[in-house]
DNA sequence: CAGTTATTTCAGAAATTTCTGAAATTTACA
DNA sequence: TGTAAATTTCAGAAATTTCTGAAATAACTG
């Protein structure tokens, strides 16, 4: 790896951080690279600078495009491909969000709905059911709230987050602005 | 494997989820036998349950422990352990969210702070700099909503959810309030 | 205490994942 | 077109992770 000692501590515990998100140590890495790189690199340069195959670049940037986390981008005069992260972070957080739901999230639900459509066929049964039906809940409500603010444009997303806790003190002593949200959509009782 | 089919069902999945997790299948099954179980489990009940070895519950067991995602219970008259789930989901949701932030997040956070007190030694470098400090700062707003989030009690914290987005839109009509909001600048500020 | 049961440890086997080099395919342009 | 550069594919090698059985340790019981 050949690398500025900067860049190289943090490609590096990117790539231990991949293993540990079933993504892997490379993949971690190559992103990494091209995360602080100031220009858009081509496959061998990715070689070069972590010392891997060329096979194994071109597998991790087909893994990383799939995931929307890496694009491809051209320079002129130049028949090689190139590529970038998108750099506002809080696209890329955006992407991330989305592309784990997709894979994780989604496919939970749909096997808890498929399982808790069926008939128990006993009491351990019928308990796993009301279990798995709590994580359905749970998860629900997570998503929705999910599907809600990840439409918000970055500044108000970052109003939000300020606010963290906050905003249920003020509707405690304040429900008349409840029933003012509430009068445009109406999810789960917001009611103290 | 032998198990009531729905309850199959959910433990295979937890299994392949597992795996894109970072945790391995056996672990996801362990976890998820005893997150719908009707009562605790002994470990021989487990591998007979999940036809593992009986090493292999024990080293998942430990590690579900580690994570706090898994209790070990005592029955009377029994010298044998039994292991279960806390049986509040949104509890179980804090343990998780606390366990991954201490195991990943955190770790990032430092890293990128030792990096980011380093003298840029060329330009590229500085440009690697920049942005991690840029994704230095986007995880710290995260974190902080986290910080000041998770303590909420549950009734709370599923108002907050229910509100999602509709809360900026209130600040933006009503700003009057951010500013009674913020007057309490740290969590727990008691309101009138 | 001796005997029994329960649990953990750990070396190596088995399984899985990752990585490579060589070959095949695609692409661009002369 | 033909050809050379760029990229992808993929079979198997290498590395890593997971899992097991056997042995060690610990915990109880009579």
């Amino acid at each position: 790896m050949n690398l500025p000692p900067l860049v190289q501590a943090f490609v590096l515990h990117f790539g231990e951080m991949g293993s540990r998100w079933g993504i892997n140590r490379t993949v971690g890495q190559v992103y990494a690279l091209l995360y602080v790189s100031p220009q858009p690199l081509c496959a061998d340069e990715i070689v070069e600078a972590l010392g891997i195959s060329r096979s194994n670049v071109s597998m991790s940037l087909r893994e990383l495009q799939a995931w929307k986390l890496v694009l491809l981008k051209h320079v002129p005069n130049d028949r090689r491909d190139f590529f970038t992260t998108p750099d506002d972070v809080w696209q890329i957080l955006r992407t991330l969000a989305e592309e784990r739901k997709k894979r994780e999230v989604d496919p939970t639900l749909s096997v808890l709905r498929e399982i808790l459509m069926q008939q128990p066929a006993s009491e351990a049964e019928r308990h796993a059911q009301a279990r798995m039906a709590e994580m359905h809940g749970l998860i629900e409500q997570l998503t929705n709230w999910y599907d809600d603010v990840k439409q918000l444009e970055t500044a108000r997303l970052a109003t939000l987050l300020a606010l963290g806790a906050k905003v249920t003190k003020l509707l405690e002593t304040k429900d008349k602005i409840v029933s003012l949200g509430r009068s445009k959509r109406s999810r789960q009782g917001a009611e103290p």
